[in-house]
DNA sequence: ACGCTCGTGTCACTCGGTGTCAAGGCGCTA
DNA sequence: TAGCGCCTTGACACCGAGTGACACGAGCGT
């Protein structure tokens, strides 16, 4: 009941701020306007918020959960180029189906520099979590052997990759098609022996 | 003439820093702190670097251009693993000739979230540039193939890898050998057909 | 009605970063 | 040598992000 009021506070806070930051760009926009926007004070946003970037960027932090569980998930015995595909997809996916609305957002963060400077960190910890359950899978030991890593860096290299191209044409097409061409390219070293 | 006395400045700047920061971290230390070690004001910091991390991060910004020329120059029949190992190893030599100086300022950088954010910043930049000089001199269209922006990004991973194995050890190993083993997980991709 | 806790607003403060202006060094020319 | 611009610097005021401290009020159990 108490949580209740949490979230939808916390959804007021995103609401005006994705909606004032849309339209006025990143740096126009103050805290104080978000925050009284949305009925609050200052000093309420950033018990909701760490920073002015994360209410943006916030709904990335389990996202590198949710890729890690999908890979884990995959059959044992699957190719790695197919694992890490529908590893990624699982963002991806997520994106298509919210409409235009996670287009928005994503054109946000890919556009302005500080929003996509945090979403890189969180790329990099997204890519570390990938390389452990990578390693783990096919034991291999991440402390002397590249693959692990390098495997999940292409993968999100690739995810990244269609995001862009994504987010960047005029009307969105399909992002499976994309990921599969993606994932072509970088197969051959995903899946060499 | 008075370039000199600009670069003069500039050194002092870097070195009061980086002495303060390594010791101290990086939030710890203020702008003030740099400033007045360095016989300067504030003011005048933020007339020779942007912001706080610039002053440790700023050294990057050529080097994207280092290596894209460094790609630009390699004969033009030559395997794009070759190539890009060769383009990468660039910063990488750089690195390990400016012994455990470089080796600070990495281990600094890795270790900070806003200064590794801001190096993220940089690489991906570089990977754009990259990945237009990949695609120039293959002759694709890289509005549509997907090939130029992936291998520059895998490139680049190998990159990062390394730089994290090198500065990760106790002592550091030669890169070179590193580059080699990084290079030969991804080099499938990049040679495919 | 009494306390308790918890969320919130207010205030004061630090620090990164910027605009403005006046003061001083330096080369140029008369 | 005196005077005139140019450019660098420092001083100051200012804004916005972020934090700590504290007091207020709502809800709730007794």
């Amino acid at each position: 009941m108490a949580e209740r009021k949490r979230q939808l506070v916390s959804n007021e806070l995103t609401e005006a701020a994705l909606q004032l930051l849309a339209t006025k760009g990143f740096d126009a926009v103050t805290i104080d306007e978000i925050a009284t926007a949305a009925g609050v004070s200052k000093r309420t946003f950033f018990r909701y918020f760490a920073s002015k970037e994360d209410v943006v960027v916030q709904f990335l932090a389990g996202m590198g959960a949710d890729i890690r569980a999908e890979l884990a998930s995959r059959p044992a015995g699957e190719r790695p180029s197919v694992a890490l595909r529908y590893a990624v997809g699982v963002p991806l996916t997520t994106c298509s189906d919210h409409g235009d609305r996670a287009l928005r957002v994503v054109r946000l963060i890919l556009r302005t520099p500080a929003l996509h400077a945090r979403f890189l960190e969180h790329q990099a910890r997204w890519r570390d979590d990938l390389a452990a359950e990578l390693a783990d899978r096919l034991d291999l030991d991440p402390g002397t052997d590249f693959y692990p890593r390098l495997a999940a860096g292409m993968a999100l290299n690739a995810f990244d990759a269609v995001l862009h191209r994504w987010s960047g044409g005029d009307r969105p097409e399909d992002p499976t098609g994309l990921t599969d061409r993606a994932f072509a390219v970088i197969a051959p070293a995903l899946d060499a022996t």
